[in-house]
DNA sequence: GTGAAAGCGCTAACAC
DNA sequence: GTGTTAGCGCTTTCAC
């Protein structure tokens, strides 16, 4: 059924080793009359090698795999892009896997890729399987991580720049007379971009003389409808209501609008609000708004990489931390109309 | 460096064969000693089976292959969420790739995963490799093609009912008293969703008693800008105005949105808009978009369970077609405030 | 109850 | 210039 090498030698009356060199283009030495029957014959059974083999063989599947959280964020449609690109342009291929911020789950599909013999990974961790994690760096397995930063563990990691991009929102928002932000953001953790999103906004308050109230940080429990809850509850009430609300997350602002939108509140004219992550829909919500933008698409691309060096040791073999930086796209959901990027 | 099933068997003074039978659960005669003194080398060693020799030799790799077209777009994100989890749910991995629409690309991917050994490819095909598809389904391969049909190959297929889709949009839009109803639609060459949704758009109108006007029929090529410049023409003429865009694809409603506001329209006092495709955004925009909504998840979903069923030999051997439900979403970009969904 | 050996499809060192 | 052979890591038949 299956045409294998030994079928090709056969039929071309040569030896299987013939045939795999001028496969491989080892033909340095071949008469032209054999590599042309080979070739003939290849064509002619349509005879295309089992990799499976190959890469038993040679120990390197040209596969690399790659451990999301979260499909349904645009934010990481557009990473896998640019993975899936910069695989495809250097001969890779990808395997793709949900970790739905399960830890189990990721351990899972890490040990499953590795029996699947992987060349490399690439990971957003869900930052909960700290042993894991460090035997895999002990075992020099090639291994990149993306956004979350895994303390204590000195590994590669492409990343951007949480606090300068938090920062940058709430001057804006600062600058257009905004005192009182709320920040929303979901439960932090260990989770470094939450962390550093939560330094910048209180950097930038600092710096510009403005007192950080913690009243005023909202930390959101990852449930259905818990930040509606929370717009309508500060929103509601009468002292400390805040003028702002700077969303550290993409859905999280979609569900923000909903809440204010429910309370017959009208943006900015009642309350402002800062988005991060910009979004292919942002400039259509009501009113555009204006959000801090992550390069996502070069964080994946970047990552595949820096993973292919990795693999093919070429370059640095020591970690190295590359971090992009954010920026701010100005439209009208924080009190302003359009001025100019920052 | 790498442990072997031979590591475990010299360190546990058993033969290859004794730890291969216990790792794969056929103890039915083994020593409970000998059992657990393998167990516990195993441990020690952690030693985890090559998949790839394991697949040489079963000619099996539990993989499955995926080609989308567009991994932008949501609903694509949506479909690989189905796949993914059904795949995970029996035990099978997945690997994806962008054919970006791009014929040659998609026959390559075929090709690669062919030589790979994936057990079953999935693929919402670009509808231009005929001859491929077609050298796939007579060797039998496991093969489930989504939301397009190839015409004139018997081939499993799981999609969406189109026409009925473009058909209520339509009815609605009709009911609101809209007759004038331009069409936007990519360039349908033979793509089966794009083809039924200008019939049923056609149907509606015609058991309604309207009459089909081509010049409201508009085949948009897929080159950025079309969309807008379309727009901003038809809606900037006086004679044959519009006064409604029925849009056929989630990215283009946003074009087409972009286009309207340029002009300083007002939707749906100036021009109503019907989308196709529910996002998480649709209720977000201004004003809330009414959508046709497809099952994207569920679709997914079915084509894995398909898949695997091919690929394990369960259920029936014939090409099945699964035409999946899609329904409308009411809201207020066609002229009503909400009424109920259909 | 366990081991030896062959073989999955391929590559590469060595021989001629 | 080409063939023979061993071996990648695993499973499985057949012996004992």
């Amino acid at each position: 059924m299956r045409v294998t090498i030994a079928d090709v030698a056969k039929h071309a009356g040569v030896s299987k080793s013939t045939v795999s060199r001028i496969l491989n283009g080892n033909y340095g030495q071949n008469t032209q009359e054999t590599i042309d029957k080979v070739l003939r014959i290849i064509k002619e059974l349509d005879y295309r090698p089992n990799m499976l083999a190959q890469s038993l063989k040679s120990m390197k599947t040209n596969v690399i795999g790659i451990i999301l959280s979260n499909l349904k964020n645009p934010f990481w449609a557009r990473v896998l892009e640019g993975v899936e690109d910069t695989c495809r342009l250097n001969g890779y291929s990808l395997m793709i896997c949900n970790s739905n911020e399960d830890p189990l789950l990721e351990d899972e599909h890490i040990k499953g890729f590795q029996m699947k013999q992987v060349d490399g990974i690439i990971i957003n961790p869900t930052v909960k399987n700290d042993f894991l994690y460090k035997s895999i760096v002990e075992k020099q397995f090639p291994f990149v991580t993306i956004n979350r930063k895994i303390f204590g563990l000195d590994v590669d990691l492409v990343t951007m720049d949480n606090v300068a991009g938090a920062f940058a929102g709430v001057e804006h928002l600062l600058r257009n007379g905004k005192k009182s932000i709320a920040l929303f953001v979901y439960t932090p953790d260990n989770i470094s971009p939450r962390l550093d999103r939560i330094e910048g906004y209180k950097k930038a308050l600092t710096k510009n003389g403005v007192m950080v109230e913690d009243s005023l940080i909202h930390i959101i429990e990852e449930k259905k409808g818990m930040v509606k809850e929370t717009v309508k509850r500060i929103l509601s009430e009468n002292y400390n209501r805040p003028e702002a609300i700077f969303s550290t997350n993409n859905m999280m602002t979609l569900e923000i609008l909903e809440g204010i939108k429910e309370l017959g509140l009208n943006v900015p004219d009642d309350i402002s609000l800062l988005g991060y992550d910009e979004t292919v829909w942002s400039m259509h919500l009501d009113p555009p708004l204006t959000t801090v933008n992550q390069p996502s698409y070069e964080m994946g691309e970047l990552a595949a990489k820096r993973l292919i060096e990795l693999i093919e040791k070429k370059g640095d073999k020591e970690p190295t931390i590359n971090v992009l930086q954010p920026n701010l796209i100005i439209r009208e959901s924080c009190g302003t109309k359009k001025e100019h990027s920052c």
